[in-house]
DNA sequence: CTTGACCCTGGACCAGAGTCCAAGCTTTAG
DNA sequence: CTAAAGCTTGGACTCTGGTCCAGGGTCAAG
């Protein structure tokens, strides 16, 4: 494999926009990566890997801001895993009440749409009576 | 009850902001409502009932386009209900779509936070593994 | 050597759903 | 009557996570 690469060829290896890269470098997620005298940046294996754990963190529903954090916890190696470990939990946590609001949203819904017959007056369909309020 | 509110009265009666009445206004969802001679808006029980409509359309998680559609269908008496019906049921197929994917991000993560002893090096934490990709 | 593919920068722009501001009227409570 | 609270406008700004662009410089294949 090729010791270094340019930003396509990175980006191509990530499956993601090179303007992506240059995105995540701004916003401090992917770390200014040595240039070539042309100015040109010159990443290795390691940068795709931290760019590869970007993506699979970004994967899991962690913000951006959330990976920047599972990034300085797990660079300080040993006293970090506790915090990684923390993150993670949160995240899940949230992940739950989120699920759980989603499905009452759903089962609401489900029961309107399964009650609503799809034809005659706008006073015969409970998705638009509910929404009125005219039973709230 | 008052007959006639201004913009204040009505937003604190359904609970939002009045920039957010305004920018509904401004977004088409709210009609322009008649004007006291000193420019002051002026709104009546029925603006209420849709300004609750679209905030109970809102939390089911419709979009405000969404929300849009659903207002003008109703409009439409009798012949709309069929469309709020389809548009009521497409919500709730992406509601079960997003619920689902949830689910199995929730499972992964759940997975990687149970087997993590929190403690020890990164080394030891799967968290930090699985989202290096040193076992993907 | 030329051509086409690649890379550089800085900055503008997108959606979605608001939120905030200044300067100046209007209304209401005391 | 006066002061505070409320309303008006238009436009700028917020946040997230990018995407696109112009006007260049660079690199590799033929």
């Amino acid at each position: 494999m090729a010791q270094q690469m340019t930003i396509g060829r990175l980006a191509k290896a990530a499956g993601v926009a090179i303007d992506t890269v240059r995105y995540y470098e701004r916003a401090g997620l992917m770390p200014e990566p040595p240039r070539r005298p042309s100015g040109y940046r010159s990443y290795s294996a390691e940068h795709l890997q931290r760019l590869r754990f970007i993506i699979r963190a970004k994967s899991l529903g962690f913000s951006l801001d959330e990976v920047t954090e599972l990034l300085s916890l797990s660079g300080q190696r040993a006293s970090g895993v506790a915090g990684v470990r923390a993150t993670a939990s949160a995240r899940l946590a949230e992940l739950d009440g989120r699920i759980a609001e989603l499905q009452k949203v759903r089962s609401a819904l489900a029961e309107l749409v399964e009650c609503c017959p799809g034809e005659g007056g706008a006073q015969a369909c409970p998705i638009l009576q509910a929404l009125s309020g005219e039973r709230a």
